[in-house]
This record gives C-alpha cells, structure tokens and sequence, in this order.
DNA sequence: ATTATTTTTGACCATCCGGTTAAACTATAT
DNA sequence: ATATAGTTTAACCGGATGGTCAAAAATAAT
C-alpha cells in the first residue's frame, strides 16, 4: 500500500546517502543503493538519471554541512571568546551526528577538484568579513596579532580531525576502545574551545 | 636493453603509487597502472599477484610516512617546546613532499578499519612513554595541565588539515590562488608550532 | 651452440556494472 | 468502465575491468 510508503525519493536518498558515504563515489553500486532502499534499480535511474546525478544530490548536501556556518557566529554581537566557542560546540555537535562527513566530502572533493570551483561560482564564500572581525579584535586587545587565515583554518582542523582521523587515532592512541573514544571526543567540545583561547588571549 | 631501465618493479610502484594515491583503490585501474609504467597489463600480475597485494604494498608505504615519528622526538633531551618545534618541522616538510598522502589514508582507512587493526597487531604503538612526558612537563610547570590524548591530537591535527582540507581552503580562503596557499603553508611551520605553545605555556 | 629459466607480451575470458527497454502494475481522471 | 498518466519491475545490453594463459623474447646456465 502507497501510503504507508515512505515517499520512494526519499528512500533513495536516505539510501544512497548512506552507500556513498561508507563506499565513496568510485566504490558505490547503483544495485547496492537500491537493495538499501529495497527499490528495483531501473527505479533509481527513473528518479535520477544516472549515477552522477544521484551523487550530486548527496554531496550537496554533505557539502553544506561540511562547512561551519562561521559568519553568522562571528557577526554576532557576543563577546570574542563566547563566539569561538559557540562555534566550536555547535560544529563538533554537527560532526557527532554526521561523523563519516568529513573523509566523504574530503575524499571527492580530491577525487575531483572542479566540483569546488563550481560550487564557488554559485556565490559561496566571503571570508573578507571574518578576517574584519579578527583583526578588530587584534586591535582591541583582546588577542595577540594573528594572520585570520591561520585562526580559522586552526579552528576548523581541531574541530574536524578527530572524526576524520578517528580509525587512526583510536587505533593508536586509544587501543581501540571505543568507549573511552566516545568520551574523548564528548570532552573536546569544551578542550578545543580552551586550547584555542588560550593560543591567542592577550595577558 | 634492460640495463638501462629502472628495476621492473621500482617501475611498477613508482605507477602504482601515483595512480593509487590520486584515485583510490576503487578508483584506480590496473590498466592506469600499467600504462603509467609503460609496461603490459598483465606483467603486473606477474609481479603482484592482484591489485589487493599490489594496493598493500602502497599502502603501507604510505601508512609509515603519515605517522609521525612522534615517539624519537619526544624522548630526546630538548626542551619541551623546542622538541614540539622540531616536531612541527619535521612532519609538516613530510607533508609538503607528500601532500596527498593524507587524503589517501583517512580515505582508505575509513574505507577498511579492519586493516588498522592489523596494523596495530604487528606492534604499532606505545602512547604511553608521550604521555608520561607531557604528564613530566605538567608537574615540572612549563606547561598548563592538559591531557596528552588532546595535545597529541591537537598537534597532528594542525600539521595535517590544511594538506588533507587544501582544495576546499585554498577555495574558500585563498580565492583559489595557488601561490598565496603555497606561502601559507610554508607560514604554518612556525605558526602552527606557535600557537601550540602559547595554548600550553605556563606564564 | 644449446638448453633451461626468467621476463614480457597480445589475446582472451568471466564477471561486474551502469544504464536501457518494454511490459506490468497502480492510481487518477473522464 | 475505460482511457491516461505515473510508477515499478524483470530481463537484457554493451563496455569496462580484474585476472589468466600460452607463446614469444630476453637472459642465464651448461
């Protein structure tokens, strides 16, 4: 019956988004998408044309995500430090739900460099105000002298790495145990705040 | 005349490497493979029996690099934040050389956790010595009492991300101007080092 | 010079995979 | 009830891909 049916798209994309995350692009298959949405495959090039088109839909969306939404933050009219670390939180607490974003959106956009140039000539990013709001504050006093382009890549590494890199660094530094991971990257959200305001408070 | 060619199979890792490293394993062809080395298809599986044995070998290779020799440095005799220095240089000039390196493990990685754990059974990693001389510098009070796990992570962290994240930064930071990130980078030996030790140093 | 061994190659194979097609099924409109 | 449009499926296609094989070419051993 249709109407108890989730609406056939939408399990593609859930569907989808869970195969090319795990698998990337190269390593997904058209059937093994339509197995996870329990779609006959013909059904998904009725829906997207191809395999191509399909990927778009997910990527754009990780894209987003991908991407801390940093101006609204540093626009705001909260003190320096709270804004580091209303960003800090708000992004960490993005990744803990969406954790295989990273290497997925990492890993294509390397596999395909143009995809970037694209998305920047639909109108993407405008880092000139960022570096305003940085440099006022270097001027006020509040932080030691530092080129904004090294803070914020600095904000998001810290950020990022850790569900980027978690087989490795659970691996090695946490012989694997996944527990105590978990609390690692629960405490961070407060730890990555410190440590940052801490590389650049003025005494 | 064969005397004059490289080693057959230096040949065949030279290809393998450059083709693996840009596409993945599911992205790379043997054929790619093969052509890049200028020899026939199937002298690869002459010398590799298949693409797995022959991604392994790659793998590995590249595995080794993108681990830092964090364990040497620490243990030597400097002072903390010269050895943290040290540290810095060293694996960001790894980077530079190999500046794809990264992608490909956290892609691939993440692709086969099982082979971490592999890894780590041939005898990986022994954390603990770091730890305890990060704990040392707490209690001597050159540094602000963080836990190691962090500071690790933190470390690696900035050195990685701007090669592992280039394409999106260099596109939402830099406009896409290559020369402007390749100062950047060269920027962050001294700038990532700094900002670690202002984050810990005690005052 | 002849034989044995190793290296290299072209041709080939089975399977996988993205994509198509025509027909069946379902829902809606008249 | 019947035509129309939208949805879903099984079967199929052609090209790509990892891998094999037997024979040729090069090298080493006798």
């Amino acid at each position: 019956m249709k109407v108890l049916d989730k609406n056939t798209e939408k399990k593609i994309l859930d569907a989808a988004k869970t195969v090319f995350i795990k698998k990337g692009f190269d390593g997904a298959r058209m059937q093994e998408i339509a197995d996870e949405a329990i779609i006959n495959k013909a059904l998904l090039h009725y829906y997207f044309r191809n395999k191509d088109k399909l990927f778009d839909a997910i990527f754009s969306d990780a894209f987003v995500k991908f991407i801390p939404k940093i101006g609204e933050t540093m626009l705001s009219q909260k003190h320096f430090f709270d804004k580091i670390k209303l960003l800090v939180e708000s992004y960490i607490d993005m990744l803990t739900r969406n954790p295989h974003i990273p290497i997925f959106i990492l890993h294509e956009i390397n596999r395909n460099p143009q995809r970037i140039i694209q998305i920047l000539s639909k109108g993407g990013a405008n880092p000139e105000m960022i570096f305003k709001v940085i440099n006022t504050e270097i001027k006020k006093g509040t932080i030691i002298p530092v080129k904004p382009q090294h803070l914020i890549v600095n904000i998001i590494a810290l950020c990022i790495f850790p569900y980027a890199g978690r087989p490795v660094i659970q691996g090695f530094i946490f012989k694997n145990n996944n527990k105590t991971y978990q609390k690692f990257l629960k405490e961070r959200k407060t730890e990555v705040s410190n440590f940052i305001i801490n590389a650049i408070k003025k005494k």
